[in-house]
DNA sequence: GTGAAAGCGCTAACAT
DNA sequence: ATGTTAGCGCTTTCAC
């Protein structure tokens, strides 16, 4: 049972060096005859001989692993980045370590030195909070690094990111459209790329509207539904509220539509609302909700991509950051 | 940049072994003097040398990985199940390598070889189909694993699953004491264990309660929302309709609602759904699903913990079929 | 208390 | 057209 090239090679009287030309497809390369290539294929066939990756690894220096990180596979927008992902880097030959950094920076930190150390090839990261020195280390250790989602600018470090900015911007000119003025910000963890992004565009869509910013109407701290929940139910408590909100992640917005729920308010008329991404319930929501739909799809493939580029590169390519537009889907919510 | 031990060693003029045995944590145990212990410690710590993992797992034969093997990590239900995996793994100091098999057969044999090639310590699957002889070889050739959600009966490999066979009888009967007595099945794949076990409590029910089975209101065969929509949307258009209808599925359940959405048809007044899973947004929805919640978390952990006690064991621990409760939600749907 | 050496299962450079 | 050999970077047995 479970035979190794050794085994094969005793069997068939060949050595062992013959048998990896062969069963790592360099037969015709290494001009090895049809006949023996032919005995060791069946030979392996039936012995059921196949090669221990680990060895293989160890040797050629490469695993054709990559690893992804993210905060929260049970997120369905990582868990679909993760899809999109898993997709390309199979159909090119590479197998995916997963791990969730719980929106914890050591965490991260640690999950990153333990990919490092089983020798990913490259790795897939959406950072969390704003420290980056362990994403440079592995950088510097010579680590092919692909950001997606969250971005530090400041690192040397290629990036596929939705264009935040201009996708709130966008989302508060739709809402001011429909004839709001008292426009609310539901964020998450302030610090983050996207966040401080998103509240940039949400900022500047009011500015160029002449709409005054309320800072007691920029509310939030966390990206689970919990907050998003908690806190909008204190600011629709207040006596002078908001008529319309911007939630900034998918997981407030549901946290949003529990609180108005509570608090029997109807959406959009108590209060419009306008969120981000697009899953396949978001239509089927009550209210359907309007979003702005990042291209999960792309993220995980350009990422991918990239990270592969980088993988392949004999010399360390260029850093490029990738921009991608969300797009405005408008439904019941506002 | 990036040391090995034997860099290491040279620098401080002791043998790569006892390099070995103190990051190791064997210090103690193989009585290295606290004073040496000090010296590597810090000077591993200010060379920045770390083990690495995969020269370790040649050698030791253990890779502290797992494979986790799913249909679909995009779907809400296996990435739930991943991230409590995902949790438990890196609790136990265990990666997890994720593949999907995209409901394929052919796939979900080439990913789980491909796994055993790159020497996993054990596997958690969510088998797809009706064929389960590639797994019977990888469990002969020695591999732990663990079977979720869907299940082989046939196989000796233990399994963790939620009573869908009364799950779905305790759905069926929750209708009937709403007063149903026209109730229709929306089945994803047959073939299936999970399928098949919920159709059977269905099946069960009507029989209990005197309820008469119409063959052509079990329909649907396959899992995803657009069947469901398609499916339904047929059975809807008939001039005979079912009062309530039973998805089996979380997607399915969104293609039901999508399509009585179309047919501007009211639920639960024209048409009650109970369906499966529990999601943050099910509560949500428009309306809100009455649902049998399967515990993704004591799954996920569940398998991870039986697959730990397989990997850690000497002999081939006995193998069993944990089977989970699911409860009834009840929500407007129904 | 620590060193020396063999070897995990492969690959690749060098022979022939 | 194929064999031989020296590692990849660790762990572990056996010495001393």
């Amino acid at each position: 049972m479970n035979y190794d090239f050794k085994d094969l090679a005793k069997h068939l009287g060949v050595s062992v060096g013959t048998i990896s030309r062969v069963l790592a497809g360099r037969g015709d390369a290494a001009r090895i005859s049809k006949a023996t290539q032919e005995r060791i294929q069946t030979a392996a066939e039936k012995m059921g001989v196949q090669p221990n990756e680990l060895a293989r690894s160890l040797r050629t220096k490469k695993t054709r692993t990559i690893g992804l990180l993210v905060p929260d596979i049970a997120n369905p927008f990582f868990a679909s980045i993760a899809h999109y992902v898993e997709q390309r880097a199979r159909s090119a030959g590479y197998s995916v370590l997963i791990t969730e950094s719980q929106e914890l920076v050591e965490k991260e930190g640690e999950a990153g030195r333990l990919l490092f150390n089983r020798r990913v090839d490259g790795l897939i990261v959406a950072p969390v909070g704003d420290e980056s020195s362990h994403l440079e280390e592995l950088r510097l250790k010579g680590l092919p690094i692909v950001q997606v989602d969250r971005v530090f600018q400041s690192l040397q470090i290629t990036a596929v990111v939705t264009d935040n900015f201009n996708a709130a911007r966008q989302a508060v000119r739709h809402l001011i459209e429909r004839g709001h003025r008292q426009i609310a910000c539901l964020q998450g963890k302030a610090g983050g790329s996207v966040n401080q992004e998103r509240v940039r565009g949400y900022l500047a869509a009011l500015a160029e509207a002449g709409v005054p910013f309320k800072e007691k109407w920029l509310i939030g701290g966390s990206h689970s539904l919990e907050s998003g929940h908690f806190e909008v139910t204190k600011m629709l408590n207040q006596k002078s509220r908001p008529t319309a909100l911007l939630a900034i992640s998918n997981m407030l917005a549901l946290g949003t539509l529990k609180a108005a729920r509570d608090l029997n308010l109807q959406i959009p008329t108590d209060l419009a609302l306008v969120s981000f991404d697009d899953h396949p319930w978001t239509v089927l929501l009550s209210p359907s909700l309007t979003t702005m739909a990042q291209s999960v799809e792309d993220i995980g493939t350009l990422a991918f991509n990239e990270l592969l580029a980088a993988i392949q590169a004999t010399k360390p390519p260029s850093v490029k950051t990738i921009v991608l537009p969300a797009h405005l889907i408008v439904r019941e919510s506002s």
